[in-house]
DNA sequence: AAAAAATATTGACACAGTGTCATATTCTAT
DNA sequence: ATAGAATATGACACTGTGTCAATATTTTTT
């Protein structure tokens, strides 16, 4: 635990090696061409070292990929309570358009995340648990307005909330992959402008 | 090519064999763990047989999914020209409900082929033509209300149809993927709601 | 009906990557 | 300074792939 414990010290440096490598590894060669052999190269490790710091391919991208998810996490967690149409409009539009800036600014890991949620159910499941993140928050927030006569109560608001969510993660797969022809701001807002006027009051 | 060929025959025979090894396979399997040494050994047949006859698991799964893809496409051509707000809700209802329906009745092969979406950029590609060609075909539509008066004008017709197909392709893999709640009939009923409220004048 | 040509099948082989484990090295505590 | 705990190592066994030269079968030619 200590600094001075020279052996855990190495120990850590290895790690941080062969996290580095890997990186390098993903983002050259996309997940399913990367090798842990390469990596395991790059890093100057032996060959039997990466398994006892992490369990493989999957384990490796998990780890990089904590802080992106943690960030996904917070978007999630922001709060919601408009008192009005168009305040609502506004909140979602800066929401939507928050996620879909991080695809941008978060491209290159994002794609082999993309590829590696086809490959690894570990990873798959990762993902899922962040969509069901927001879409409990969606959810919420949905019926919290239709409570208060802003949203229109007939519509289940579970249904609503993914339908929306899905639009929103759809293009940031778009995004992500780089195959978006308009610019986030205007898919944001026309998204949202068709959202919100359907939805509310 | 005639029917008294022999040796055109057992070669169909053989082909025949293989895919439907393959297809036992894959629905057991699943594309990743699906192996084509199991394919061959199912279908008896000599291990270099399977590939003149196909180029590995990915070309056989292509050649299983052909019937389906054609089915996607078929949905992709229904022709759509409303009248009113109304009609356009109810020919949109149809239409997403007849494409959830379909994830729905071909549960199976849709599991193995979102798998190997995932992981074999060939099938990959595949599964973008067909969303390419709805959303061609939803964005025409969407312009075609417009300049008849019938739809906001102001919206990008693009940006609109991508985010409304993306709704339904998101809602097609839950299902497929048998994790939905709701009725697929609810689901349509709810997301056109939502879009055509959104969308319509 | 036998030889030659065309077509179809076969499995041994070389290769690439993975994960494990017995052994070697390094460090700490006594 | 040495036992023993923590860490690192690479040879090895294993799984799966795709190729190809050899072989088998069917059709055509003579």
């Amino acid at each position: 635990m200590t600094v001075e414990d020279k052996r855990h010290l190495r120990s850590i440096l290895t790690r941080q090696k062969l996290l580095e490598a890997a990186k390098e590894v993903f983002l050259q060669e996309g997940f399913q061409k990367a090798t842990i052999s390469q990596m395991i190269k790059k890093a100057k490790v032996g060959y039997g070292t990466a398994y006892v710091h992490f369990e493989g391919k999957e384990d490796l991208l998990i780890v990089l990929m904590e802080d992106v998810m943690e960030r996904f996490y917070e978007i999630a967690e922001i709060s919601f309570l408009p008192k009005s149409k168009h305040e609502a409009e506004e909140i979602i539009y800066k929401q939507a358009n928050g996620f879909l800036t991080m695809a941008e600014a978060e491209r290159d890991m994002m794609q082999v995340f993309e590829q590696a949620i086809g490959v690894s159910s570990l990873i798959s499941d990762k993902w899922k648990m962040i969509r069901e993140k927001f879409i409990q928050r969606i959810s919420q927030d949905v019926a919290f307005t239709q409570q208060n006569g802003l949203a229109r109560a007939e519509l289940n608001h579970e249904i609503v909330a993914r339908g929306w969510f899905f639009t929103n993660e759809m293009y940031l797969w778009e995004i992500v992959r780089n195959e978006h022809q308009a610019s986030v701001e205007e898919v944001a807002k026309t998204i949202t402008s068709i959202y919100v006027t359907g939805l509310y009051i």
